[in-house]
DNA sequence: GTCTATAAAAGGATAGAC
DNA sequence: GTCTATCCTTTTATAGAC
């Protein structure tokens, strides 16, 4: 089955952002990859930060699929889902010889002067992610602390899961993600309830 | 003192790169602020990449006087400077109304095809950084739990600062780098030697 | 070292036939 | 909805006088 015209353009967008970011895409470079051509492309779309609205909503709509359940496959305990969620971020760094970027990251550092919508469908990717992390410590909820705040822990997974992938991208390499990824862990050992071994 | 050519166009081109990235300022943006002409510019650099790398010198020899020093005054603890540190960004996300970004890790997500010795550079500076966090780490080192590796432990201070200038700017809520903080102080305070309470 | 003028290319977007 | 051709602007970089 093809896939008609728009979808193409935005998934040839959404790959050229990832690997080029935004500004150093270029229309000609879209049409390229698409095998489209620019009247169709300007048929679809008023402009070229209408794809990115469009690519920002594919993501959004896509973390699900393209995401979670992937990360999640044969995962059934919540918080092994949180760190096998990490772990495919891993798998990026190295299938990308350290040169992978969190496409939704990259765009919210790049895009400077952002038209208030663009913004805001960068903040929803966050939101959707923090979300599903959440939902996952919420599941767990019973062997965090009592008062643990799930919602900051949530958002702090996503802060150390940038942070990680933006120094091994720099230094090119993975350790920097693992250590990284080895003190949220012992955060999370120290949030929770203290077991009493059997 | 009138600066000389060389530093007005440095430093217009790191304020320039800072506001609106690199891809997105053009030479005549930094030869229009910096009040230079275009044959200076290029008397002084092959091209703009060049001006780039002398900005990202300028960041790394810049540290202590433009950023250690301000946020250390007055502050002799070296724990508490890791945290007057943080405190200094999240002025700087109050200051910007929460526009705020790192400028090396906007560059480091920004520039895909980064030139290697580009790369480089960014690392250097994320290396000078930690390095300062480290020194004040080691410092402390006898109030931490015994073995605590404060190598990944200042790496991890960067991490979060970083996720968390990220989100606190793309939510335009400064209350997102406030949380992060907090996590990372408790994260802290479990790795401290229990004090018997006097 | 600095100045003006300009080359040469790339980029976003549009026109109008089909 | 799709096609080709093209306009117009921006951008990097150079030329050559002073």
């Amino acid at each position: 089955m093809i896939k008609d015209t728009r979808a193409r353009i935005v998934d040839a967008a959404m790959e050229l952002f990832w690997l080029k970011g935004y500004n150093s895409t270029s229309i000609a470079d879209i049409l390229s990859r698409s095998q489209v051509n620019s009247g169709s492309l300007y048929h679809f779309f008023p402009g070229k930060q209408d794809v990115l609205l469009a690519v920002l909503d594919a993501y959004r709509d896509g973390i699900g699929e393209a995401l979670l359940k992937p990360a999640w496959a044969g995962i059934d305990d919540p918080l092994e889902r949180v760190f096998a969620l990490l772990r495919l971020y891993r798998g990026l760094i190295i299938d990308t010889e350290c040169e992978y970027g969190c496409p939704i990251g990259s765009l919210a550092l790049e895009l400077h002067e952002a038209d208030p919508i663009v913004r805001t469908k960068l903040a929803e990717n966050f939101t959707g992610w923090v979300n599903a992390v959440k939902a996952c410590l919420d599941s767990a909820a019973s062997r965090f602390a009592p008062g643990t705040d799930t919602q900051a822990l949530a958002e702090f997974v996503l802060t150390v899961m940038e942070g990680a992938v933006m120094q091994a991208r720099t230094y090119r390499d993975v350790a920097f993600f693992d250590r990284a990824i080895a003190q949220l862990a012992a955060h999370f050992d120290n949030l929770k309830v203290k077991e009493t071994v059997v």
